[in-house]
DNA sequence: CGATTTTAGTAAATCGATTTAATTTCGATG
DNA sequence: CATCGAAATTAAATCGATTTACTAAAATCG
């Protein structure tokens, strides 16, 4: 036998389709025991509703699409718990994608949303996808920025104030006494990782002395901070940075494993700190000090703002939250 | 104006509806100069398939569910990679529900996926969910377990092998001299953790002497960790254990804090093994033994499986791959 | 060249739940 | 007791892409 049908689950309770579907969209338009039948009915027959019938009639799927820069990244993970945790409430699944920093894979994702029909969609940049979220949004799909501050567009956003973040970290390296940082981060194009690096230049700058150089790694992840770390260590004895200021958690850790590896005392030789201050910062080898960005709650904001935004038909003025980051300093980074 | 439908790229491009369809599905069937005119419309115009639509007719969803413990357990999330990769080829999008060990949640993602008529799902249980997925797959839907090997139920399944695990684990411990092991995991239902239990009962009673007590945490996290070191912890001295073996490594990290807070030094008073081998387990403050298990080779295979299933109309024998775990040591079981 | 096959394209039915507009039922009220 | 109004129910239209069965046109062959 086929799966059952509103039309079946009809005819085993004595009614027509449409009262079934009452029972189950507008309960209170139904009389009780008609709806006790039907309920019945439904047990019975083991009835689940078809919701590519129910999204096709309503023109709108209800699910949330988002997508992340890396999944793998605890903080990506903290922040997709912390919509979930919104999402729930509204009963709206959350459909989850990784971009893993690669435009083309954000593109079919960004395909998959628009074919699903989703009701609104919260995402963290990788390529240019501006203007494709702009057409989106004409169509009724509601668009929030996560982790990325882009006022001047006309989306909601939520995220953390990047550039003092940078700053932050950096002036503590100044302060710490080190004068020859090195900032290493992700493929340049990401704006997050920009704004950081602006910021710890920015720091320098007021500070009046120390340096800051960056060197640009391919993935940003352990892999890619080992990788970076090696370049620089690999750097005549004189160039050698006093102070790393990795662009997230991650690509410290993996920094940490090469530094102890070559026998760099940390944070003797080099002080180090990472970004996000990911659960794991805290029970690294050397406890790592982070710049700590509220995961959880950027998400649940995030969800919160899209929410809103589904449920009042067109757009209010898009709000911009931003958390401000700070400074957990640990043992990475002291004497 | 409303989203352009295929009716509208028909007009535009002078053909019917008929042959728009076709152009997307069965190019073959079109004349070169019309697909081209037709493609030309569709870039115009901007359109998209409502997916709704499509699955309706088809009366099946393309996409995959997968249901995991612990989106935040990068075990979990590299076992989620896997299967992304596999997903890849088959363009066919992946709906990651997290039901963090919670029956209820399992039930709604259950419900979510069946109301959406996905392909396929992929699933690690935690409820009593077996008859459910019965039913599901007389209707149609095609289920692989993941990381549970219940060879009776005529699911296939891929995992490792956690008796085995267990036992390893445990022996490990016994060589080293350890004989009073603790057992801390996640909640007794489980049947992953209760299964490495029953392995490292079993390492015990082969080896002939020693002895392992379980200790039943509420959560598998760093959290549980801490809550059930304390709770050894405050043990009188003589009970307390000379080794402890963590269902994962996330409730192993939790434990390595609680001891180091204690002033209990890893390895000598306390050999600390746990399980999973996150990338993490390595940089850990004392680096973390623990039993190895190929999570995104796990992710790939499980997905292999299910494609297959779907691929092939009908029931082909269901098929279990099994995976040998590996203990890998650091310094947190060697002195 | 007529007959037959192949190719290209189309009209209309279809998937299954929801909604609108209409109808029936029933109780209450003057 | 007739009538009005509210409550309960239903028939039929609808969402948008796909497919089936069919026609028309072009190519192939004896």
């Amino acid at each position: 036998m086929a799966v059952a049908q509103v039309r079946d689950v009809a005819a085993l309770a004595g009614v027509s389709p449409a009262t079934v579907s009452n029972a189950l969209n507008h309960p209170a338009k139904v009389a009780a025991a008609t709806l006790l039948r039907i309920h019945a009915a439904i047990d019975e027959l083991g009835f689940v509703r078809n919701d590519a019938a129910r999204q096709l009639r309503a023109g709108q799927n209800h699910s949330v699409g988002m997508l992340v820069l890396d999944v793998r990244n605890p903080f990506f993970t903290d922040v997709a718990r912390g919509v979930e945790d919104s999402l729930a409430g509204g009963n709206r699944p959350l459909i989850l994608g990784n971009s893993a920093q690669d435009p083309e894979r954000e593109q079919s994702y960004l395909n998959l949303f628009e074919e699903q029909r989703v009701a609104g969609i919260l995402i963290t940049p990788v390529g240019d996808v501006i203007d494709r979220l702009k057409r989106l949004r004409e169509r009724g799909t509601c668009v929030v920025l996560v982790d990325r501050m882009t006022s001047t567009e006309g989306f909601s956003s939520v995220g953390t104030d990047d550039h003092l973040g940078g700053h932050l970290a950096t002036d503590h390296l100044l302060k710490l006494g080190r004068r020859k940082i090195s900032f290493l981060g992700g493929p340049q194009g990401i704006e997050q990782v920009q704004r950081r690096f602006v910021g710890a230049q920015e720091a320098v700058a007021t500070f009046g002395e120390g340096d800051v150089q960056a060197t640009w790694i391919g993935s940003q992840d352990a892999m890619g901070g080992r990788g970076g770390a090696e370049q620089l260590l690999a750097l005549p004895r004189k160039q050698r940075p006093d102070a790393i200021f990795a662009a997230n958690d991650l690509i410290a850790l993996g920094v940490l494993q090469a530094l102890t590896l070559a026998k760099v005392r940390v944070p003797e030789d080099i002080a180090l700190i990472g970004y996000d201050d990911i659960e794991f910062a805290a029970s690294a080898a050397i406890p790592l000090s982070s710049v700590h960005q509220p995961a959880l709650e950027l998400g649940r904001r995030a969800a919160e703002l899209l929410l809103r935004e589904i449920a009042g038909d067109n757009d209010a003025e898009p709000q911009h939250i931003v958390f401000e980051p700070t400074v957990v300093v640990r043992e990475s980074t002291s004497l």
